[in-house]
DNA sequence: ATAATGTAAATGCACTTGCATCTATATGGC
DNA sequence: GCCATATAGATGCAAGTGCATTTACATTAT
């Protein structure tokens, strides 16, 4: 049997732990703040990108690596909020796509200096620009 | 308003997608195997490390960091399979205490090559031993 | 001893997630 | 055109989670 390395342990249990206090972090801030969960940002903020073209969920499903129906709930809550507008797509009937309503624009604009703040607070603080760009380096050849 | 660094935000964005991809890979082959998730190795191991003293719910809350709810309702999944003993504390009339049963133990080693294989897989086939150690010490600057 | 406050654990309720499946449209082969 | 198969998206149901509250016992002060 394969029995991971004492580096390897600890990387992962530093790895797991810090993923989930810095997340835990941002998204009681957010919560804090009475604004939706960090998902909610990362949508909406693909869906501003896509612009006035929209965006089709699949798409999105994709982008943030979401399975499909929980794409297709998140869509739901969103839209139910009026943050976001559907429309049967033109070129394919199966679908629809996906535009940014002002009122999403305005929340995401809103959780931005929640969430910066967090970020700033739980990582920028800790490590100098050297450590945090060897950080992401290393972390990027586990994806 | 602060504005996150460009370092800062590429190391935000591989730790979430680096701890994400490693856990759900974690996870699936747990899965896979037919066997529970991640969280019930943790509390397996810390119930199985309090050996005949058995061990506190709120003393795994505390080490899992679960929230107090949570640690009530895996230790009565955990219960119901015949993983756990709980009997009331003796020192403590609002308390109980947790014990290991044999079932509990047999899966906890039933689980742990999984976990083991997938670490490998995950971290030690992508990391040398050194990147491992450099990558734990930045990562515990954040916890 | 009594009352007030604190801590251990469970739970009702609303909401979210996972899984499997379903409906509707699209596409490729014949 | 017609059928088989693939893809977009939604959804019923079971299970898990978060929040607030509750129950029970413990501790401290009076």
């Amino acid at each position: 049997m394969i029995a991971p390395s004492a580096e390897t342990t600890s990387a992962w249990t530093a790895l797991i732990r810090a993923a989930r206090q810095r997340l835990d972090a941002v998204e009681s801030a957010l919560k804090q703040a009475g604004l939706p969960p960090l998902a909610w940002y990362d949508a909406l903020w693909e869906i501003e990108q896509a612009g006035a073209g929209g965006l089709r969920p699949f798409e999105l499903t994709e982008r943030l690596l979401l399975p499909q129906y929980g794409t297709s709930r998140l869509l739901n809550r969103m839209a139910r909020d009026g943050l976001i507008e559907r429309t049967r797509s033109a070129e394919d009937g199966r679908g629809q796509v996906i535009r940014l309503k002002s009122a999403g624009q305005a929340v995401r604009a809103r959780m931005w200096p929640v969430y910066a703040a967090a970020l700033h607070d739980g990582l920028q603080d800790r490590l100098t620009s050297d450590e945090a760009a060897t950080l992401a380096g290393l972390l990027n050849k586990l994806a």
